[in-house]
Formats: C-alpha cells, sequence, structure tokens
DNA sequence: ATAAAATCTGAACACTTGTCCAGAAAAAAT
DNA sequence: ATTTTTTCTGGACAAGTGTTCAGATTTTAT
C-alpha cells in the first residue's frame, strides 16, 4: 500500500465520517422543526427539542453551536426544501399556460399541507429584523424565493425584472391567506387561488 | 342639593377618576412602547418596561391585567395613531392625481420616521399566528388599514372591492422596504415610492 | 481483546421570566 | 386633622432559560 493510498483511505473515512454527523445534524434538526412550528422561534425551548428529539440537551450543543445555530439550520433546511418542490413544479414540460395555473395550486396546495412550517418561517422573517444573527438566512431564503419566481415568470414569458414585486406580491397574498387558514378558514387556499390567478393574468 | 344632584356628583367624580387612570395608563403604554420597538415582543420583559416607565414591576400589573394585555394595548394604541395620521392625509382636499402622491409620500416618510414602531407591529401579527391572544388585536389593525386603503381608493376613483388586494400589495413593499431601511439601505424608501408609483399607476 | 476516539447524558450553574402581595407612600374624602 | 382609598413599591417565588462539562456509554481502530 502506497503513501497516496493511505492518504486517499483517511481522507475517505474523515469524508464518510463528516457525512455520518451531517445525517444525524439533519435527523436532529428535523425534529426540532416539529417542535418549532407548533410554538415558534421565541416560545421553544431546547428542551422542548430535546424530548422532541428523544435526546438529551447537551447532545444538540454537540452538533450545534447554540440556540441561533440550530434554528437557521432548521429554517434554511426546510425553506430549501420548499423552493426545491417548487422549483420541480416548474421544470415540468407544461405549456405556458398551465404553468401558471400549476404554479399557483401548487401554492395552494402548501398553505393547506405545510401551513405551520410556513408559519415559522414568517416568524424568523420577523426575527431578522430584530436580531441581525437571522439576517443571512432571511436574506439568503427571500432571494432563492425571489429566483424561483423569476424562472416562473421567464417560462411565461414576462421580464425579469419583474421578478422582485411579482415575488412580493405573491407572498403578500400567500401570508394573508396563511393567516386566514391558521385561523380557521378552511375556504383560504382556494380564494388564494382565485386572488392570485385573476392577479396574475392581468400581468402575465 | 337634591338626590339627583348627589348621584350626578359622584358619577361625575367616577368619571374623572377613570379619566385619570386611562391617561396614567396611556403614559405607560408610550413608555413600553419605546423598549418594544427597540426589542420586539419577545425580548422585551417587564422589567425593562417598567425601567424604561420609570416606575415598579408591580405597577405595571397595577394597571393592566398581564403581560398580554399590556402589549395588545399599546399595539392598538400606536396603530391606531397611525391610521389616523394617514387618514388626514386624506381628508385633505386635494386632486385625485395628487392624492396617489401624497399617500404614498406620506407612506415613505413613516418607513424612515417610524421604522421601529412598524416592525413592532410585525412582529405581533406574527405572534398572532401562534398566540391566539393576538388574533383579535391583529384583525381590528388590518381592518383599519383596509379600510385606510378603501377610502383612498374610493378618492382615487376605483372600485373599492379592489380595496383588500391593494392593502395587501401595498403592505409586502412597505414590509419588504422597511426591512432594507431597517438593515441599513437608506435609499429604500425612495425607491418603495417608486416601485409602488408605477404599480398605482397601473391600477389607478 | 484493548485502547482510543466519538457520542451522548443529565445534573449543575447562573440568570431571567411573569406574577404576586404585604406594606409603604400619596391622594382624596371626611 | 384624621380616616379611608388609591396608588405604588420592591422583595419573594416558582418556573423556565441557554449553556457547560465531568463522566458514562457506544463506536471505531488497532
Amino acid at each position: 500500500m502506497t503513501k497516496l493510498d493511505k492518504i486517499a483511505r483517511l481522507a475517505e473515512k474523515a469524508e464518510a465520517k463528516s457525512a455520518k454527523r451531517a445525517r444525524k445534524k439533519d435527523e436532529l434538526a428535523d425534529h426540532a422543526i416539529t417542535a418549532l412550528k407548533q410554538l415558534g422561534y421565541a416560545r421553544t425551548s431546547l428542551r422542548d427539542i430535546a424530548e422532541m428529539s428523544g435526546v438529551a440537551v447537551g447532545t444538540l450543543h454537540y452538533y450545534f453551536e447554540d440556540k441561533v445555530d440550530l434554528i437557521t439550520y432548521c429554517v434554511r433546511r426546510y425553506k430549501v426544501g420548499f423552493v426545491a418542490d417548487m422549483g420541480s413544479i416548474l421544470k415540468a414540460d407544461v405549456e405556458p399556460e398551465q404553468l401558471a395555473d400549476r404554479f399557483i395550486k401548487g401554492l395552494s396546495l402548501s398553505i393547506r399541507r405545510e401551513a405551520e412550517t410556513h408559519r415559522l418561517w414568517y416568524d424568523i422573517r420577523t426575527q431578522a429584523m430584530f436580531d441581525p444573527a437571522f439576517e443571512e438566512v432571511v436574506a439568503d431564503i427571500e432571494d432563492g424565493l425571489r429566483d424561483l419566481v423569476a424562472t416562473f415568470l421567464s417560462r411565461s414569458g414576462v421580464s425579469p425584472e419583474q421578478a422582485r414585486p411579482t415575488y412580493l406580491v405573491l407572498d403578500s397574498f400567500f401570508r394573508f391567506h396563511l393567516q386566514a387558514y391558521l385561523r380557521g378558514d378552511k375556504g383560504a387556499p382556494a380564494q388564494f387561488e382565485i386572488e392570485v390567478s385573476a392577479l396574475l393574468n392581468r400581468l402575465v
């Protein structure tokens, strides 16, 4: 066995190790998210998360620097997933007309399915107004969302300059009907579809 | 002195007393707001507020039921003032063309002048997604804001049905540029004016 | 089988939180 | 001037917070 082989073997081991650690981090983050989306950022303690994960408090600190590190990791993880989900809708080969419809339906479905997770996003986004520790992750995610809208618009033949304003408009309707849905208004997602369709038709 | 006179006198006293109490409540609330807008809902303790008011913690409980009561009182108080301010702009006798301009300028000025207070509003609005105790005050204020937009639209000759969607759009731009402004982007309010003007011109 | 390294535990720490309340201080009524 | 009522104080309380860390446990390497 040459020296290079040895080094390669060691590198492999190290990688496998950090991959395992990453998997465990994600596993913990997933449990943390289930806790966070129920209680919100301020009301969720590390003990809540530890209990939810079936793990001792110390373990959380073994994997995450501190509470902020844990929470930003969680938010990033979930929102990346959301952007990917919505992105896959746009990748499917569909006619431009159907595209907008699918996009909107995807969003309204997400209100129904992931209402609690989305409210966590709005919680963190608001926290960022007070705590600079959240500024970066919020800006990153908001960029991702804007890009998502940009690809949607470019596929619909609209100038990409409209990405930011369109994102903002979509977001405000999304947030409003999410709020209504959380308050018990089961018809909110359908209403969301109607109102946003009307708005996009005027734009596209 | 007749018996009726006596009763009237007593009623007067009672009224003066409760008026005095109301004034003191408002005084405390104003101090509380200065604390809340710096730290946000979750991070502001009753001790912070007490210190800011130059008063002992017990005094706060003498005037307010509990923390939620105090905070909702504060939010209501400040937002009512904001709606009144904006409403007075609409009451002035101006041409419809100037109206939109004035309205937008008023909003952008408020970003500059009351940035911290507005972020408190967004904080509470998000809290309402988790804590039903805030649902009522948030719904009330949001109704007030929608009505504000409605009167603006009716003066501009736009169907009042557009009030809700227009409010949502204005809100999203307001929130976004407020966030940018708080992050240090001094040009955000001006940008807000430009973007919203473009949007309203298309609508009006 | 043994040693070493990584993983995990949960008690302990120092601190903060909202709330309560006996009693002091001030104001109002008599 | 005296009593009654209102207003206010600030210490005490129980519960909860994030963080630390010595040591137990498990996994990995030799």
